[in-house]
DNA sequence: TTCCGACAGTGGGGTCGCAAT
DNA sequence: ATTGCGACCCCACTATCGGAA
């Protein structure tokens, strides 16, 4: 098959918002791929490079190169250069890469050139990823979409489920079962506003505190154990913690979901940025595991004993995480329901955050775990704090934000009454508000240059924010973690916004 | 030779708009 | 009305490479 195929069906799916066009668009091709092309196919239509690391960003994918006027290159060709790319390293290997890069660019026709550099900066923008692929895919072999969606979810992996369904039919999907050593997507959570909202919203719950970690999935068959992030990257090798851990326990074959967290000498939770740099670190493993010790918590359990659990409800496999796992080892939870469940849901939290957590996930008793999905039945409450800040520049938007002024850089006051940025946000703003402030920052602007519009800092606008983190990127060393906006506050001065200062009281963990 | 900046690729994430149910 | 998904981009961190010191 012909990239240019790709290229052209991708825009065509970009073109239209119709989920159900998507589909169909998507089912079309993927009916038309030769069994070689299918693994191949599928995961760039999907949005994503179906290999790891390639070593090809922004930069290295460098100047415009003249693109060819007839398309010639298949997808089974990119997919071999792309791969001899990601190949090469050591000294010059980046010059090496972007030669490779600039001659395949160079066989690629416009559309083509537009296409490949989406999928390298990850910047597809065709209102179609893994979710909408598997609808197409099951659309093209005529399976049920909610096998397919489970089969995907059980191996992992897009791209093995749709070669096996596109060589023998929907039969194939029977194969994918829950297996020991095979990582499984982790079911996620949503966000509740209040404790007493989620526990009203699931009815029979359990309250369990939440980690600020690193979500991990452990495998252990007999000897063997496995550990595996969020995204199923096999971090075994890091944390041998885990491993003595999974040891230690009274079982020998088992899947169990989990946090890892990192405590300091009076059990109190370390930073996450302590966390994420100790499990980031694979080279000297054994510096870094001396510096920051960690170790797994856990709060389900997936398969016990050759026993797939997934459907079960909660009750069931906690059941079971219970016996296997013992007490320290688990996540602190408190089971409520009915009247009073609301109060006692609140001062569970309450203990949480004072033990240094991050908040609360409330689940459905009842639910099974839906892996893959951010289930309705586990809901997450974190306390929320607000800033006045003032806008100091925005950046022009991107995608659907194209010629909006989208991201802002905010500003608290310091003691000389200048502004300390303190960070950026995108998030929280309606269609509504993107126009309304494109059209006041310009006003206000003083300067710039194609990216940044820099604006006199006279514009209020409250912050929400879960919490302060240190930075060596920021002025007064602090940055804010999950900045979103609430609203303008053009009832409130410059003079009136939050100071540095206040800021830092209201956080004295993260500077002491 | 050593140091340091830039880039790539991880981890953590909230909210909006739209289509479909 | 509610749900699911994709788009919008942020932060910090580590590893690696290339060029400056």
């Amino acid at each position: 098959m012909l990239l240019s195929r790709l290229a052209h069906v991708s825009q065509a799916v970009a073109a239209t918002s119709a989920r159900s066009r998507k589909i169909a668009l998507l089912a079309e091709l993927f009916r038309d791929a030769d069994a070689d092309d299918v693994p191949i196919v599928i995961p760039y239509l999907a949005g994503r490079l179906p290999r790891g690391r390639l070593g090809i960003g922004w930069k290295l994918l460098g100047r415009p190169v003249t693109p060819a006027s007839e398309p010639s290159l298949t997808v089974r060709e990119v997919d071999a250069r792309l791969t001899a790319v990601g190949a090469v390293t050591g000294t010059g290997s980046q010059a090496e890469r972007g030669r490779l890069m600039g001659e395949l660019m160079a066989a690629a026709t416009d559309a083509e050139q537009a296409f490949l550099r989406g999928l390298l900066t990850g910047e597809v923008r065709q209102g179609a990823l893994d979710a909408v692929a598997v609808e197409g895919l099951a659309e093209a072999t005529g399976a049920p979409p909610a096998d397919v969606r489970r089969a995907v979810m059980l191996a992992g992996s897009l791209r093995t489920v749709a070669r096996a369904l596109l060589a023998q039919g929907p039969t194939a999907l029977d194969d994918f079962r829950l297996t020991v050593g095979r990582p499984v997507l982790p079911m996620l959570a949503h966000t509740a506003g209040s404790v007493a909202e989620a526990v009203d919203k699931l009815g029979a719950c359990a309250v369990e505190e939440k980690l600020d970690g690193i979500r991990v999935q452990l495998h252990r068959a007999d000897d063997d154990v496995r550990i595996y992030t969020r995204t199923l990257d096999d971090i075994t090798d890091r944390l041998p913690e885990l491993t003595t851990a999974a040891l230690e326990l009274k079982g020998d074959r088992f899947i169990l979901d989990g946090e890892v967290i990192a405590l300091d000498g009076d059990g109190r939770p370390r930073s996450f940025q302590e966390i994420a740099g100790r499990v980031g670190s694979r080279v000297d493993v054994a510096t870094a595991a001396a510096a920051v010790p960690v170790s797994p918590v856990f709060f389900d359990a997936l398969s016990v004993d050759g026993r797939d659990l997934l459907d079960l409800p909660f009750t069931e496999r906690h059941a079971e995480l219970a016996r296997l796992v013992p007490e320290p080892m688990r996540v602190r939870r408190a089971l409520v329901s009915g009247p009073d469940g609301g109060a006692a849901s609140e001062k569970f939290l309450a203990d949480t955050l004072a033990r240094g957590h991050e908040g609360v996930v409330v689940k459905a008793l009842d639910a099974p775990y839906s892996a893959g999905r951010r289930g309705a039945s586990w809901l997450k409450v974190k306390p929320v704090h607000t800033l006045d800040l003032v806008v100091l520049a925005a950046e022009w938007g991107h995608g659907r934000r194209t010629g909006k002024l989208s991201n802002l850089h905010l500003g608290a006051r310091t003691a000389d009454g200048s502004f300390a940025m303190l960070g950026k946000t995108f998030k929280g703003m309606t269609d509504a508000m993107l126009t309304w402030q494109t059209e006041r920052l310009t006003e206000l602007a003083i300067e710039e240059n194609g990216y940044v519009v820099t604006v006199r800092p006279e514009l209020v606008v409250e912050i929400a924010y879960d919490g302060l983190q240190k930075s060596t990127r920021y002025p007064a060393g602090v940055t804010l973690r999950f900045a979103r906006v609430v609203r303008y506050r053009e009832d409130k001065t410059p003079a009136e916004a939050d100071t540095v200062e206040t800021l830092l009281a209201a956080h004295p963990e993260v500077t002491r």
